[in-house]
Parts: structure tokens; C-alpha cells; sequence
DNA sequence: GCATATTTGTCCGTATGTATA
DNA sequence: CTATACATACGGACAAATATG
């Protein structure tokens, strides 16, 4: 037997996914990813002006390429930028919830019932992120476990085979995170779905893509209802 | 030799006469604009370099301003930047044809899917689309005609009444302008597609938002053929 | 309501690295 | 291999808009 175990394979293989992070390489892609990362950790909450002199300061970059990585992230909605204002971490409202949730229905279930008319499907992607996310729930790594659940939703959508539409789940997945400090990364809020993420690739698995689907449209309904309590909970 | 053929250093000197375009706010967005127009219009064909320095200078901009409206043209797939190469205008392939396709698919009737599940739909939008097309087409401007039809099939997406499928079919539509330049703003390419436009209006009026969706399906899949047709007797 | 300080928007010059003839 | 053209990134400058006391 070779030392590389089956999950180690599917891994290396899950990476073709990532090659998307490695096209760039430019400055203001690095700033961008750095500040992403700050503003899904909560580092900069919702609202938070990110000015340009202290941030150029601290990154060592110039103000140019500082307000490039601006863009980038204005692109993703997880920044907004006002006309002589400067850019903000973006404020969610409960109407945002709901229309993002709205796409997110659309697309995850839009791309089950086109690969329902591929002939090849792999879902070795949908599979690393469900072990992922029980590994991650067995060692009660929260923050991890969230991060596997992205990971699940955008395989689900690598599954229509379309560079664009995995390309516009990874946009709504980047907002969906801002959502996730609000809700705190807690097990309360993750847990609940591992299963559900379980049930919907055995029918997957089963080639019963329409019975999968119907279960990710219940999945993400329900979900949309606890976020929009949690939401309100928090304005409270 | 220089990559910048004579049409090319034509299509830059023309420039000048967009000048009067820069007078608002938003210098970027209003240089990509101008970009844009031009993209489509067919001036700046595809594979063509746009480079910074005679750009910049024939629309007095500053490249720094000029090099933020690029990856605004980057992000909406107009135009591609290759690291340390510069951008181009986006060259398609029939791979790119399939997948845009597959996404308005996807897009288009799960908008429709979605507003069959909302109480208010207005369908002024679609109608005006429609009106719009049957006057361009009495005039015989083929290229009016084009730009009424992307306004249908924008109108179709928002009516799932969500800012987000709205601004992703935006984006989606934008790439489609790059194929009728391919396609050469024909009215024989454009006009068959009228009365589908109007038969999918007529189910949308009487309600029937399922039957309009499998109309809307099968249009996408001709509209598809047809394309690929184009696009190999093009290459040929 | 006004004067001041801060911040953004935009431009320029330049040094460095990279690709191509 | 060299030379040229170009993109990348920096820092400084200034006007205009905005925020602050």
C-alpha cells in the first residue's frame, strides 16, 4: 500500500481549486487578502473606517496600491467605498441577509440540477469538505468547522463545472463570512448543519441530484431563519 | 514591429473625442466606461493591448487612475491583466461560450423561478424591453436592436426582485456584448429572437412563470448553437 | 456659521523589475 | 545577450471635499 492514504489524494486533489489564489501575485492582491482576513476575524468591524495613511503606514505600501487592494475588496462587498468619504467594513441589514440567501438558493441549487445533466460528476470536493467539517466538529474547532462549511457550499457549486458560476459563489461566500462574526462562530451555530451537510451528499452520492436539492433549499431557508434571529437578537 | 496595429492607433486617436465624457465624478468608473463603449463597439477588437502610456495620455488621465478603471474592466471579464504584461481585451473562446451560456441559464430562469414565488411582480420592465426591440427592429437598427435585447434579458433577472442576481447578471450581460461584435450586430442575427422575446412576455402577463421558464431554456440553447456557429465560421 | 485640520482624489516623477525584439 | 519598452510600485505634491473644534 502506498503511504499516501485516500483522503490525502483527495486533498492534493481538492487543490486544484485553490490555483485561483495563486494566479496573482500582484501587491495589492496580497494587502486585500490580508485585510479580508481581518475583516471575517472581526479585527475591523462592521462599519469601521479603513483609512488610508495609518494602513499604507503599517503595511508598508504606498497609498496607490493600498486603494487598489479598496477596489478589490469593494468588488467582493466587503468593503463599500463613498465618494470622498473613504471605504467602510461593510454594515449588513436583515434585507441584506435575505437577499443573499436569495442568490445563494438560486445558484447552489441551480448548479445541482446542472450537473445533474453533466455526465461526469466528481464529488470528491463535497466529500473532503464534509470530512473536514466532522474532524473539525470532533476536535470542537469551531472557527474551522465554519470554514469547512464554506468550503462544502463552494464544492457544491463546482459541481455546474462552470468557472463562472464557481467564480460568483466565491463572491457571495466571501459575504456570507460577515455574517459569521455576527453570529459569533459558535458551535450553537454550526453544529445543527453537519448532518444536514452529511444527508445531502448521500443523496448525491445516490445520483439523486433533484432530492439533494430539494434538502439544500430547505438547508439554506432554515439557515437564512436563524441568522435573521441571531440578526435581530444582536440589535437588541 | 509594434503589437498596435494602424486600426488600433485609430481607435486611440478617436478617443479624444471622449473627453467631454470625464467631467464628473468617479474618474475610474468614467474612464471604464469609455473603455467599455469602446470594447463593444468593436474599436478595440480582441486580443488588442491596451496599453497604459497612450491611453493615459489620449484621455488625460493619469495612469494610476487608468490602471483602477482596468481592473474594474479585469472584474467585470471585459479585459484581462496578465502580471507584468499589461491587459488585453478578452479573447473568447467556444469554451467561454458554453459556460457563459450555462450561467444565464442557470441565472435567467431561477430568477423567474424565484419571482413566481413573490406576491408583486412587475413586468413594466420586460415590457418596455420588448416595446423597445419591435421599434428597433420596424427602423431596421440592428444595433438598437442588440442593446434592447440585453435590456429583456436584464429586465428577466430582476424580476427575482434581488439586488445581488441583478448586479451578477450585469455582469454576466456585459461579457455577452463581447459576442455580438463577434456575431457583427447582424439583424440576421438578432431578429428570430424577437418573437421569442414576445412569446416569453405573453406567458410572464398570464402567469404562466414555469412555461416562461422552459421558453427562456430552450431560447438560451439555440441562442447558444447559433453562436457556436458563428464562432467556427469565424475561425475558419 | 466659520475657520481649521484632516482625508481623499488625482497627478507627476522616478526607480526597479520583467518581458520581448 | 543586449537593448528597449513596458508594467509595477513608491513618494511627494496639491486641490477639493469633508470632518472638527
Amino acid at each position: 500500500m502506498s503511504n499516501h492514504s485516500a483522503s490525502t489524494v483527495d486533498a492534493i486533489e481538492a487543490l486544484h481549486g485553490d490555483r485561483h489564489l495563486l494566479e496573482r501575485s500582484g501587491t495589492a492582491e496580497r494587502v486585500a487578502a490580508i485585510l479580508r482576513q481581518r475583516i471575517t476575524e472581526g479585527a475591523f468591524l462592521p462599519g469601521t473606517r479603513l483609512s488610508e495613511p495609518p494602513i499604507s503606514a503599517a503595511l508598508g505600501v504606498s497609498r496607490n496600491t493600498l486603494r487598489e487592494a479598496f477596489q478589490l475588496l469593494a468588488h467582493e462587498r466587503l468593503a463599500v467605498h463613498e465618494l470622498n468619504r473613504g471605504v467602510f467594513v461593510r454594515e449588513l441589514t436583515a434585507d441584506d441577509i435575505c437577499d443573499l440567501y436569495a442568490v445563494r438558493r438560486l445558484v447552489e441549487c441551480g448548479a445541482l440540477r446542472r450537473a445533474d445533466e453533466l455526465v461526469d460528476v466528481d464529488l470528491a470536493g463535497v466529500e473532503l469538505a464534509v470530512a473536514d467539517g466532522l474532524s473539525a466538529a470532533e476536535a470542537e474547532e469551531w472557527r474551522a468547522m465554519g470554514m469547512a462549511s464554506i468550503r462544502f457550499h463552494q464544492a457544491v457549486a463546482d459541481l455546474a463545472a462552470s468557472e463562472r458560476v464557481s467564480s460568483t459563489m466565491r463572491q457571495v461566500l466571501a459575504e456570507t463570512r460577515l455574517f459569521f462574526v455576527l453570529a459569533g462562530n459558535t458551535r450553537a451555530f454550526f453544529e445543527p448543519y453537519l448532518a444536514r451537510h452529511q444527508r445531502i451528499l448521500r443523496h448525491l452520492e445516490r445520483g439523486r441530484f433533484d432530492v439533494a436539492e430539494q434538502a439544500l433549499d430547505r438547508y439554506l431557508r432554515d439557515a437564512e431563519k436563524q441568522l435573521l434571529l441571531a440578526y435581530r437578537r444582536r440589535r437588541s
